[in-house]
RNA sequence: UACCCCGUGGUGUAAUGGUAACACAGGAGAUUUUGGAUCUCUUAUUCAAGGUUCGAAUCCUUGCGGGGUAGCCA
């Protein structure tokens, strides 16, 4: 055992404790091969950051004597597009996971497998079954009651034999003839029940072109892809549970095979305040209530990587959530607590104001600039100062000044004071408004004996500390405020059956403004992170952000002491 | 009303027959030139009933609740 899985033993998890103990039990030469086996049919999300974060964990824990595979499990061309490849090793690759050599594809084994299925007839362990797809499932029973027979169940092997080169060679047509495992037609496992294990598809796959016309389904592929690649543990979610029995009765059957794997299942990840299944999203996309996979709201991890979240959150997130079998609901919040921990330590700070209220400071002189040095990360040192414009007219957040202020609210009030962060003390003397009554100005006074953090004399302690731009040197900058994608956390579960999901899309899920930005943000490069004080941790768009005129997604507000009461 | 899986603070997990704990969220305070961060304190938990045992969250039984399963999808 590698250190990180000495030093993660205290407490492991239901499948960490079972490998543990095979690999103390010599099983496999106390090897740990696992697979991340995904479908390109669509894009990754969060959920699928759970089982990356497991197979490729495990493969670390456990090294040398370890690998992760990654697999596309390609057997049904008509649904998988190479797009959808490139697009997962991105994902993964993002992630900070490597598959090093070990990228395979379950088409690859597509002679070997049909090899296997000939062997299982020769064994009376499968036959072909020349029944309609209506007819199958009709006679396939209920939950309540047995299936029966189809009257080709007892084709002779030789029979068999031919008739599955034949759908091989192309002599059928869809859905004619399938080849079926011969198991039990009464298990009260459905899957037992004579499993249909090839299909006749005349379709072009996106590896094997036209070479087939006949494809394993994936409970046969499966287990035999693993078994091929010597994976010694096959981790996959609760609804392949059924499958299991399945799994091992092909694993038991086959002759020949280099492995001998297993499977176990956890839970899924389900979070709030989203939806994860890929019909789901791929409505989202298809009536463009969002825009695109990789729209900063989705939980795709393409969509998470364009919002900011970074790997190490995402990362320690799927520590943090544990792995169990219990179909558990995790809180959005937490992680965004992870996105939030890792980005203070790494985002350099600078001043934003997203809804500018001008602020004219009458007693500083007209024409005079200044610049005042603050830190760009007080978490780090290291990261060092930088020089910000001051002068006359500045901007600060609409949110930071209350004409009539609530209880607790400690920013700028008329006739109040507070400090300018890193700069000096200022005392709202007038509020200027239009003839519609809207703010357009305040007029402040500045006290100069207030520098560089000195308190106030003979008045009121100021409490309240705000961030400011100057107004000359200010960058317009646009900046997309996200937020919740639904309103409701359970946005599926709530619209029920027949409802409709989208019934609970937050409107206000993006807002898009022009911001104030101090200038040194103009040098900003794409696909990176800052957080805006006070404010949250925004992401230069990798996307849209031009050189010299970066576009920011908000990636999470800060935490707020503060919240207005209703 | 068949079979399988799962029930521990609000949420997610730990405790593997021996003091029910950790994180997030909530609350209070300290500190702070971010109402952030940090630090301290704090609220709150074993689905129910029986049984086994000196001792049960843990083992057994029953009940209740939740999830899953009838694709030529994965």
């Amino acid at each position: 055992m590698s250190e990180t899985a000495l030093a993660a033993s205290a407490s492991l998890d239901f499948i960490r404790e079972m490998i543990a103990a095979d690999v103390a039990a010599g099983r496999n030469g106390g090897q740990v091969i696992t697979r991340f086996p995904p479908e390109p049919n669509g894009y990754l999300h969060i959920g699928h950051a759970k089982s990356i974060c497991l197979n490729f964990g495990l493969s670390q824990e456990y090294a040398p004597n370890s690998r992760c595979h990654l697999r596309f499990d390609d057997t049904n061309p008509t649904k998988e597009e190479v797009e959808y490849v490139e697009s997962i090793m991105e994902d993964v690759k993002w992630l900070g996971f490597d598959w090093g050599n070990n990228l395979f594809y379950a088409s690859d084994y597509f002679e070997k497998l049909y090899g296997f299925a000939v062997q299982l007839i020769e064994k009376g362990l499968a036959y072909v079954d020349d029944q309609t797809p209506e007819q199958i499932r009709e006679t396939r029973g209920t939950l309540t009651a047995p299936g029966t027979a189809s009257p080709f169940r007892d084709r002779s092997a030789a029979e068999n034999k031919e008739l599955f080169a034949r759908m091989r060679a192309g002599e059928f047509k869809n859905g004619e003839k399938v080849l079926r495992a011969k198991i039990d037609m009464a298990s009260p496992n459905m899957n037992l029940r004579d499993p249909v294990i090839y299909r006749i598809m005349q379709a072009h796959h996106h590896r094997t072109g036209d070479a087939w016309c006949i494809y394993p389904m994936y409970d046969y592929a499966h287990p035999l892809s693993d078994a091929l690649e010597g994976i010694t543990h096959s981790l996959c979610t609760l609804e392949f549970e059924h499958h299991r029995p399945l799994y091992e009765w092909l694993i038991n059957s086959v002759d020949g095979l280099p492995g001998a794997p297993y499977q176990r299942e956890f839970a899924r990840l389900n979070l709030t305040y989203t939806v994860m299944s890929k019909r789901k999203l791929l409505r989202l996309v298809k009536d463009g209530l969002v825009h695109g996979w990789d729209d900063p709201r989705m939980p795709t991890i393409s969509g998470i990587r364009r919002r900011g979240y970074t790997p190490a959150a995402i990362r320690a997130f799927c520590k943090a959530i544990g792995l169990t079998k219990y179909p558990s609901l995790t809180e959005l919040n937490l992680l965004e607590h992870h996105v939030r921990e890792d980005l203070n330590k790494h985002a350099l700070r600078v001043y934003a104001v997203l809804k500018p209220i001008k602020v004219v400071l009458t007693n500083y002189p007209e024409g005079q600039v200044e610049h005042v040095e603050v830190p760009n990360n007080p978490e780090n040192e290291a990261d060092g100062k930088r020089q910000v414009p001051l002068s006359r007219e500045l901007y600060i957040d609409a949110a930071d000044f209350m004409e009539t202020p609530v209880q607790g609210f400690h920013r700028l009030v008329p006739g109040g004071e507070v400090r300018l962060k890193y700069a000096f003390c200022i005392i709202c003397q007038e509020v200027i408004k239009d003839a519609q009554g809207n703010i357009v100005e305040l007029r402040c006074t500045y006290d100069d004996a207030t520098r560089h953090g000195v308190k106030p004399v003979g008045r009121a302690k100021v409490k309240g500390t705000i961030h400011w731009v100057s107004a000359a040197q200010a960058a317009d900058i646009e900046v997309r405020l996200y937020d919740k994608l639904f309103t409701v956390e359970q946005p599926d579960e709530q619209a029920g059956e027949d409802g409709d999901f989208t019934q609970f899309l937050n409107p206000g899920s993006l807002e898009t403004v022009t911001a104030k930005i101090e200038p040194s943000i103009l040098s900003a490069k794409p696909g990176s992170h800052y957080q805006f004080e006070r404010v949250g941790y925004f992401f230069a768009d990798p996307k849209d952000s031009q050189l010299g005129q970066p576009i920011f997604n908000r990636t999470v507000q800060l935490k707020d002491g503060f919240v207005l009461k209703k």
